[in-house]
RNA sequence: GGAGAGGUGGGUGAGUGGCUGAAACCAACAGUUUGCUAAACUGUCGUACGGGAAACUGUACCGGGGGUUCGAAUCCCCCCCUCUCCGCCA
């Protein structure tokens, strides 16, 4: 949620800015504009009602005292005509401040200066290609062919017990799911991330926090008779853990890793993209989570995209990494970078993870400050970024390392895994 | 799930209708004293939205929502949460 003071000032730049992520704002930032007048000359009107009838009240309890009953009657009469009144404001305040909050939750953040105008993911841009690694010749079997190969993952069982999406790792399979979580952790931890085991299930004002509600909310598995979203990413409780808070500047930054299962609905996908652990139901994901001070916020963008490169560097596969363009940048990020890895089965690069810089989008709606030394409250910034998520990595891993004998395992997962090959 | 007791500022905790945005203590921050540390002393010490150049000032908020009243942290109703006991259970 953008800020309505920034919108305010800097009303030209915001509508501009937005028409780089392709949304039309004219309309819905005049009308925010508007209502937000509306809401403070309410606001004022009712505080003044209050504001007397609080200095009645106050008199009347005096003349009580000294038994002046009728004196008091008399002003109480005063006081049921305010009464009436702030009734109306209050009613008409809580009504502009809904509508005024609807919008304002419609509106996605503003755009990094440096991303690329675009429409598709065709207009992202590559900023870095390691593609060394990328075999130019021989057969390479897509993972699905190998996991039943060597029987390490299993999608019809998966889909017997719950549905497609929810495959059933088996053996050295399950081992090597076992090895990359730890792995990924003990890399974080080794950064400087404090690891934490969040809840897999938040309820609604914590979807809200972090921008799954209201608009992604057919994305998330939802359990009504309680009323708790399954998370879609650990990024919702993680962040959500700051919801309400103020932070010391001493405290900043916050560097949080989780480890977490991961539910997503996905809607509508299909064909070529959900074969496999192209788009899984259930997966296993380690996302970093950072809190920092806006200054530093970029700064930590770019090592956090680093710290991700490292890792798929040391599981030796091939990458490059896309800026998201305009339109490919989702509803709450400022910039994102997106990590690809090479998918020598399918010859197409796959998404493993996602590294945003959200400003104080989230912080706006979490209402997460931090408080600094002049004593003065101030938003802060949020960032997240997958490292990694499972399944794709798995997929790539097991295409690119596969050889007569076998599937090599990479030597930094052989400590984790205990096996060097699966065959 | 059943019975009972509670939810007050960063923490402990006072407050059962007006002078309480909230005592006291602790923590925190700034300073004084002091070879250093400690101790002692002094001061500051909630958030949000308005008004004001500022000093300051208006309103709201004592788990959440509604109600009674001229006036609610305090009384009533609903919901949520925590604790204790019982039941169930990894």
């Amino acid at each position: 949620m953008l800020q309505l003071q920034m919108i305010r000032e800097k009303t030209a730049e915001v509508i501009s800015r937005l028409r780089i992520k392709n949304f039309d704002g004219e309309r819905i930032i005049s009308d925010i504009l508007r209502l937000d007048d509306i809401r403070k000359e309410t606001q004022k009107a009712l505080d003044d009602l209050q504001a007397q009838s609080n200095s009645l009240a106050k008199e009347i309890g005096i003349l009580y005292k000294q038994g002046k009953t009728l004196e008091a009657n008399t002003l109480k009469e005063t006081t049921a005509g305010l009464k009436t009144k702030s009734k109306e404001y209050d009613e008409k305040l809580e009504s502009v401040k809904k509508e005024l909050e609807d919008l304002l939750v419609r509106v996605p953040n503003l755009p990094h200066h440096s991303i690329p105008p675009g429409k598709t993911a065709e207009d992202n841009e590559i900023v870095l290609l390691e593609d060394a690694l990328i075999p130019l010749s021989g057969e390479y079997l897509p993972h699905w062919d190998l996991a039943s190969k060597y029987d390490i993952i299993d999608f019809a069982t998966g889909t017997r017990i719950t549905g497609s999406g929810f495959p059933l790792y088996k053996g050295k399979g399950a081992r090597l799911q076992r090895a990359l979580i730890n792995f990924f952790l003990d890399e974080a931890m080794a950064a400087g991330y404090m690891e934490v085991q969040p809840p897999y299930m938040v309820n609604a004002a914590s979807a809200f926090g972090t921008g799954q509600l209201p608009d992604k909310d057919g994305q998330m598995y939802y359990a009504a008779i309680d009323e708790l979203y399954l998370i879609p990413t650990a990024e919702v409780p993680v962040t959500n853990i700051y919801r309400d808070s103020i932070l010391k500047t001493r405290e900043l930054p916050v560097k949080n890793v989780a480890y977490s299962a991961c539910f997503r609905r996905e809607a509508g996908s299909y064909g070529k993209d959900v074969r496999g652990l192209n788009r899984l139901h259930q997966f296993d994901k380690v996302e970093i989570v950072q809190i920092t001070h806006p200054e530093k916020s970029y700064q930590t963008l770019e090592e956090m995209r680093e710290y991700v490169a490292g890792l798929l560097r040391k599981l030796e596969l091939p990458f490059r990494i896309l800026k998201l363009c305009g339109g490919d940048v989702s509803f709450t990020s400022a910039l994102t970078y997106d990590m690809e890895v090479w998918s020598a089965g399918q010859k197409r690069w796959l998404e493993v993870s996602s590294v945003s810089n959200f400003e104080a989008f989230q912080s706006n709606r979490l209402k997460l400050r931090y408080k600094d030394e002049a004593g003065k409250i101030h938003l802060a910034h949020t960032l997240n970024g997958s490292a990694l998520a499972l399944p794709r990595i798995v997929a790539a891993l097991l295409e690119i390392n596969q050889t007569a004998e076998g599937i090599r395992i990479p030597e930094v997962l052989r400590p984790y895994c205990g096996f060097a090959m699966i065959n």
